[in-house]
DNA sequence: CCGCTGTATGGAATCGTTTCCATCCTGGTG
DNA sequence: CACCAGGATGGAAACGATTCCATACAGCGG
């Protein structure tokens, strides 16, 4: 390999053209790397830190000088390497986002909501999907640390240790969506689930409904500060507070997979066809429910009045159209990565940002009918 | 700042602890900065030569120095900065995703295959959205090269001039879903959108159907490699070839965005009550058609079949469920991905890699109606 | 005892930026 | 005319890794 010299104007280099065998060994052909500050700096005769002013207008530069370090970034067609500048300067200008599943509504929704502020803010974002798996979490938390992202924002799934990690090795973390109760001291933007879920419950009491199920997700022993705790908590206790006792009965969890959502429902609804409402905590559980519903002949919300918590799209789709509370997920994408980049003060002391809720009334739920239906019911149920 | 010496057992440092006064000026607290390999040479008394061998196994090193080399490395939770390794190797490890949007389903399926794809191969995912923008999609291309990604896969929206300028960069890219007539030299993996929508012709014509509306997408002078006009044309031709001469008062085309697509939906099916079947050419003009459908009061299927191409999760909770010709967004991604790392060879000739569709039949179509319904649905319609 | 092979190791160059600092020059002021 | 402020500029030192190359040493055959 061997640089030919620059037969131009400036008798300098053309720039980072060389010469190299091809594979075969036969034909020979111009193989160009990406020009460098260097180039260009021997390109208009100049040193490489006047470049680097006149890219970035930190210091004085005549206009002249100016005006021929740009035509040798025109004619280089240089692009200043984010790898050289982010190595110095110690920042890469990229955050990492770790959703559950790009795929699900609601993380598409917050990572759009991401992307917008990221790019607002000129930040690049890096995005992987955990599958509620905290192995691949992990692992991928680690893997943005190596790439020393300037932050990360996460739908989280795992235990405490690794975020730990990644905060003392000087990266920022935001949650959202859910913040452990056993990190309080990462800050979080959550939607105020508990606000909606008493909407739904109140919503449905209000048209006479007694004896209302609940959907939820399986987190046992799951601490408060988590979605799945807050949502069945709150339920109980709206129950309560309208004088009705919950029976445990009426309370099924589900793994977060559509067929363990499916079985959650049938399991429910063909259990207790005395229940009236169901209220379903995720938009997989609503979407089962209506499947159930639908196979059972039951009819919306003739026999069983739905709710389900999130709004997604295929809502309005749906036939009736299903009542939901909407979760502002764009919205939080874009606090949480506000909250990330901009409001180090907010990072420091811990409490959530907490956006509202709302409960989208469509088609899906009617007063409660006169005759309870049991009978009826359970000659249609199998 | 001042560095203190490290009281260990081997009297080296302990690491990059340093001392600085904090913003308040009265409390000193000590703040570490992240390890470096000097620091873990120096912590395991050897060379920098020595721990980069240990950590990526190339070299020989004796099993006590490794040890050595190990324990300082857990003890300082060293971790290497991919910025150092990148701007030595030039390879970032990480690839470009752009799509059109991320809470599309069919583009969120896309990236999830992309970054199952990515994570087996250990490559890291920018992603960024274009929003059908040309001159945003420059932009992210633009910035996507100056992070120096490995390689970039997209969904083109915009013209060729900056496609190729980030291949003279010496980014590799790939197209998924379109492909642009102007750029034949770079790969793609497109759907055989072609089939799909005869297919579903074929599958109408034979339920008796002769007059089908079509809901396209607008690109007039689309060039036959784009979808847009890889559909519409594959519907009258599809046509013709059964005998039926395609009006084109049934061919309406919209803009991407519901607005568009539902005013087109409702202009077709108020204009033409004598149709018996539409064909949507997205997941948008699908939605749009049940909606206006469902406002007309005309039921499906037995007033109007409904075919739609991108089988999205909706179209099964739909009543009744939408047939849909299904196309394989996920394998798409993967295989994007897979052409772009770990296929060079296919890179070179240009040939599109081509993934089959497959027509999904649920309840949205039925036989002709005896009754062509001119009179009473005509009386219905408002 | 000499030279050779091969393992184990450390020093230093390199990747492409930014930025500190020294130098040079110009024009204005005392 | 000497001096100085300050604008323009270039050299060189980081930043954190990889990797080439030189060195040191042990073992061994001749």
């Amino acid at each position: 390999m061997e640089t030919i010299p620059y037969s131009g104007d400036m008798g300098g280099w053309g720039g980072p053209v060389r010469w190299e065998a091809s594979a075969d060994g036969v034909c020979e052909r111009p193989v160009s790397r990406a020009a460098t500050i260097k180039d260009v700096a021997r390109r208009a005769e100049v040193g490489v830190a006047t470049v680097s002013r006149v890219l970035s207008g930190s210091g004085p530069v005549s206009p002249a000088t100016r005006e021929r370090v740009l035509r040798a970034v025109r004619e280089l067609e240089y692009r200043p390497s984010a790898l050289g500048r982010s190595l110095k300067t110690q920042r890469t200008g990229s955050i990492g986002l770790v959703v559950g599943e790009i795929t699900d509504p609601f993380c598409a929704e917050l990572a759009a909501g991401v992307l917008a502020c990221a790019r607002t803010l000129g930040e690049h974002v890096l995005l992987d999907a955990a599958h509620d798996d905290p192995a691949r979490e992990a692992e991928i938390v680690d893997r943005l640390v190596e790439q020393r992202v300037d932050g990360i924002i996460a739908i989280p799934t795992g235990h405490g240790d690794r975020w730990r990690a990644a905060m003392r090795a000087g990266v920022a973390v935001v949650f959202a969506d859910r913040a452990p109760a056993e990190l309080p001291e990462i800050p979080s933007v959550l939607a105020d689930d508990a606000a909606g879920v008493r909407s739904a419950v109140e919503y449905l009491a209000g048209l006479g409904h007694r004896r209302i199920g609940f959907l939820g997700t399986t987190a046992p022993g799951a601490a408060p500060g988590t979605d799945a705790g807050v949502r069945e908590a709150t339920f109980r206790t709206a129950l309560a507070e309208r004088g009705l006792a919950p029976e445990e009965d009426l309370v099924v969890r589900a793994r977060p997979s559509r067929d363990s959502a499916f079985a959650a429902a049938a399991g429910l609804l063909q259990r207790r066809p005395d229940l009236t409402a169901v209220l379903a905590a995720t938009h997989l559980l609503g979407e089962a429910a209506v499947l159930v519903a639908r196979e059972l002949d039951l009819r919306i919300p003739a026999d069983v009045s739905i709710v389900m918590v999130d709004d997604v799209p295929w809502a309005e789709l749906c036939d009736p159209p299903l009542t939901a509370v909407a979760r502002p997920g764009r919205d939080m994408g874009y606090r949480a990565c506000e909250v990330l980049l901009r409001d180090p003060a907010r990072r420091e002391r811990g409490r959530p940002v907490v956006l509202p809720t709302e409960l989208v009334i469509r088609g899906s739920c009617g007063p409660r009918t006169g005759m309870p239906g049991g009978a009826a019911r359970s000659a249609r149920t199998r």
